[in-house]
DNA sequence: TATATTTTGAGAGCTACTCTCATTTCATGG
DNA sequence: CCATGAAATGAGAGTAGCTCTCAAAATATA
């Protein structure tokens, strides 16, 4: 949303160089139909926002809505942060433990999200918390980063990346990720996101406060 | 599905004493949905399965079919083991360790599922992996089972049920259960689901295999 | 300017799901 | 066994998300 800071922030969607009119026009009725939909939920609630009610904001016919996005919950949740996180994951200095590895990038990505645009990033997390369909949809997208951090993990741990060791490794991180989210979604947006996503690392490295072993 | 060995075993539905005339046949008329609906889906597929089409062969009006089933997902997947499931938790020995206990109770739920019908437990995992709905429906149920969770985690180590350490913690185990459960699923089903578990309880204790510490 | 390619809009169609209301089915007291 | 009240059912209309098709409009290319 800010091409400004957005330029030179890591893990922010890469900018767009010479682009024709074609592929212009096409990036600004997406971010229309963004803006309607994040509009008209806010004046009245997810579920009483129709597709048709967006598609006359946004100034596209209702076709043209679905072309760009499968379903209503995608237009408030995509954004692909995934191969970015990757990238940076990779590129973590060898000896840095695991844990500190996805410490810093879920940093970053908590940052960079919250830097576009702060307003749609807690909307986000408040509608995860709402709205099931939403909800559900981000657990999708969630898993699918996953399926992305096995193969990261098994890379660093010489293992099977399909071996259900690594399966539960990556989705214990994933789920702490969406706890941390919701957790800060449903308590008012108190304090800071990098700080619960911290607390969900400690346990999940740890165990819980008071098993000191 | 089958009261005989239903009867005697835990973590089985409570048996049904003397109901009248209405109660049974709701009882019936829910069970014939269900039946109705697996039928159809091993014929069909789940997406070509109508709420028509169920109605049809169970003789009842799909109005009906809503009546007992809020969504058709609920319909393949309802079934409340929670209740005893917590039950079973909190009657574990003082001693026993945090992690052998959810392993007892895991063990005990996969048995009992596992007996009721082996096959609708085997079909549930299998469309929890092919169809989006159905696993987004069976995560949400999982949640509602890890809020259980986190009173039993709370109250066993004397914690808030509701910070985010008991609630990660809580959501590693159900989310290892459900990994267990679907990689079962995408593995042919080979092997039995309660070692995979173990597996999973493993990595959320230990870790990785390699690493060892 | 002419032609090929993409993108869009209009509209029909399907299905899950909701709501309402009249009808049927069961429970209960006399 | 019957009358009355309550609950379950069926029929039908309606909504909204989503898919598909096809012709028109916009853009790229020569």
């Amino acid at each position: 949303m800010n091409p400004m800071t957005a330029a030179r922030s890591p893990l922010s969607p890469t900018d767009r160089p010479q682009l024709g009119l074609r592929e212009r026009k096409k990036i600004k009725t997406r971010e229309g139909i963004r803006a309607a939909t994040y509009a008209l939920i806010k004046e009245q609630g997810y579920d009483a926002t129709t597709i048709e009610q967006i598609a006359e904001r946004a100034e596209v016919s209702p076709s043209t809505v679905f072309r760009y996005f499968p379903t209503k919950e995608d237009i408030v949740l995509t954004d692909e942060y995934d191969p970015l996180m990757l990238e940076e994951l990779r590129n973590r200095p060898a000896g840095e433990s695991w844990l500190d590895s996805v410490r810093h990038v879920m940093h970053l990505a908590i940052e960079a999200n919250n830097r576009e645009d702060p307003e749609v990033a807690r909307m986000r997390a408040h509608l995860s918390v709402q709205v099931p369909a939403v909800r559900s949809r981000m657990v999708e997208s969630m898993s699918a980063t996953g399926r992305l951090l096995r193969e990261a993990i098994a890379e660093r741990h010489g293992l099977d990346p399909d071996s259900i060791e690594v399966r539960v490794y990556a989705m214990s991180f994933i789920g702490g990720l969406m706890e941390a989210s919701m957790y800060w979604a449903e308590n008012d947006f108190e304090g800071e996101l990098s700080d619960l996503v911290d607390r969900a690392l400690d346990v999940l490295e740890h165990g819980l406060p008071t098993e000191n072993t």
